[in-house]
DNA sequence: TGAAAGTCAATAAA
DNA sequence: TTTATTGACTTTCA
């Protein structure tokens, strides 16, 4: 496998995580690696390389040979829109055949997986760690290489090569020597074969326990121990897995909601794809809120609504969220929370900076009694967002109504959705 | 110390 | 075969 996945000038000592090795390991070792080697033609793009189109994000202070480690130049690097880039990306990506395993594997150092995430669901700039802009800063400077696109289809090459070459010497041997563990019964890692370990088998949850979790997590988002201890007992699953569950899921309507921010500010996603590859709401059986299931999206908005919100922690990621804005960017979320929970009050900033999600600027007047919280009209920039956010907000408070109901019933076996 | 962020990797879906 | 999803885990951060 591959383990140079940071195209930099040559004698940039970056320390970068190779996925097989788990492992920090300096790019200057990785001299011999084509893709490295060639890299010193890497240099701010003097015309434009996309053949005309707008470069995605500002343009790195490449570093040339100073010497600086990766982290040093996500520090330096202005700010970047990361949904530029992953859309520039897809679409070299996409026009030259060069898969994400590859991509991911050879430039980011990160694995196929996580590659399609972060293209399909990039957070905005200021709402990454250090870390989290180690990626798009990798990418900004692949797509300001010039040479980007033949040093991948190289490492395509390469790499078809190496497998022809190990799949022949397998058949003479008579075995499998291609390392892939796939199949195979053990954990990844590098134990010898005595030490290796069982699997332990991929926990999948059905469609009944998502639908009774993603329930649970409306009643509160942040459950008590207790709360816990009770949906792995009903539900018969790991307590760990249920905190593994709201982790995640937490985690994730986070960054759905991230991107509906991005929509809403209007920045970003002039691309054909009409907005964030990522709104799956509209995707079949996970967020049509009229047929009884959640959209992911909006279940986060109910924070603080008042809704069998008796955890105290069940405001937290509001408050959080709305202070983590502080003296920051002065969009989302603590805009966003103005918008969805309800708890502007009068010397916050909501309603002062426009758009919030779904154009709810004013909740301050809701209530864990009142059932429609959320005015369905918006004040979208244009009608068609209008539209959208109507749409969204009427879909919102039938959602809402109905969580209400179901709030007022303990058992949530009476839940009715 | 708990939550968020970031990522891996198994598996499903296309 | 590639891409998307997601449970689990590690690291970071407040």
């Amino acid at each position: 496998m591959f383990s140079s996945p940071l195209l930099l000038p040559g004698n940039i000592t970056a320390r970068v995580r190779t996925p097989e090795a788990g492992s920090d390991e300096s790019v200057n070792g990785l001299a011999g690696d084509p893709l490295i080697s060639q890299s010193s033609s890497l240099k701010p793009p003097s015309d434009d390389p996309s053949g005309g189109e707008s470069q995605p994000g500002t343009p790195l202070p490449v570093p040339g040979h100073s010497g600086l480690s990766i982290q040093e130049m996500v520090a330096m690097s202005p700010e970047l829109d990361t949904y530029a880039i992953t859309k520039k990306v897809k679409e070299v990506l996409t026009d030259n055949n060069l898969g994400q395993r590859l991509f991911g594997e050879t430039i980011l150092g990160l694995t196929q997986g996580s590659v399609s995430d972060l293209l399909a669901r990039p957070k905005p700039w200021h709402k990454l760690s250090l870390k989290g802009r180690e990626p798009f800063v990798r990418m900004q400077l692949w797509l300001q290489d010039p040479h980007s696109v033949e040093k991948l289809m190289d490492m395509k090459r390469l790499e078809k090569k190496a497998y022809m070459k190990r799949r022949l010497s397998s058949l003479s041997d008579g075995h499998l020597v291609d390392g892939s563990l796939a199949g195979s019964d053990y954990v990844q890692g590098s134990q010898s074969p005595g030490q290796q370990q069982l699997k332990k088998p991929r926990v999948v949850l059905g469609p009944e326990e998502k639908e009774a979790l993603k329930k649970a997590y409306q009643q509160k988002p942040y459950p008590s121990p207790k709360t816990i201890e009770e949906l792995a007992s009903q539900l018969n699953l790991k307590t760990s897995t249920v905190i593994n569950w709201f982790h995640n899921y937490r985690s994730r309507i986070r960054r759905e909601l991230f991107i509906e921010e991005i929509q809403a500010a209007g920045g970003v996603g002039t691309g054909s794809e009409g907005g964030s590859p990522s709104l799956r709401g509209s995707k079949s059986g996970e967020g049509d809120s009229c047929d009884g299931t959640e959209s992911e999206g909006t279940a986060e908005t109910r924070h603080g609504l008042g809704i069998g919100m008796d955890d105290p922690r069940g405001c937290k990621d509001h408050d959080m969220e709305a202070e983590s804005e502080a003296g920051g960017s002065n969009n989302s979320p603590a805009q966003l929370d103005c918008a969805t929970s309800g708890l502007a009050g009068p010397g916050s900033s909501c309603g002062q900076s426009g758009l919030g999600l779904f154009g709810l600027t004013d909740a301050s007047s809701s209530s864990s009694a009142s059932s429609t919280i959320l005015p369905a009209s918006g004040h979208a920039r244009n009608p068609r967002d209008n539209n959208l956010r109507k749409k969204k907000a009427a879909n919102l408070n039938n959602i809402i109504h109905r969580l209400e109901k179901a709030a007022s019933k303990e058992d949530p076996s009476e839940w009715e959705f």
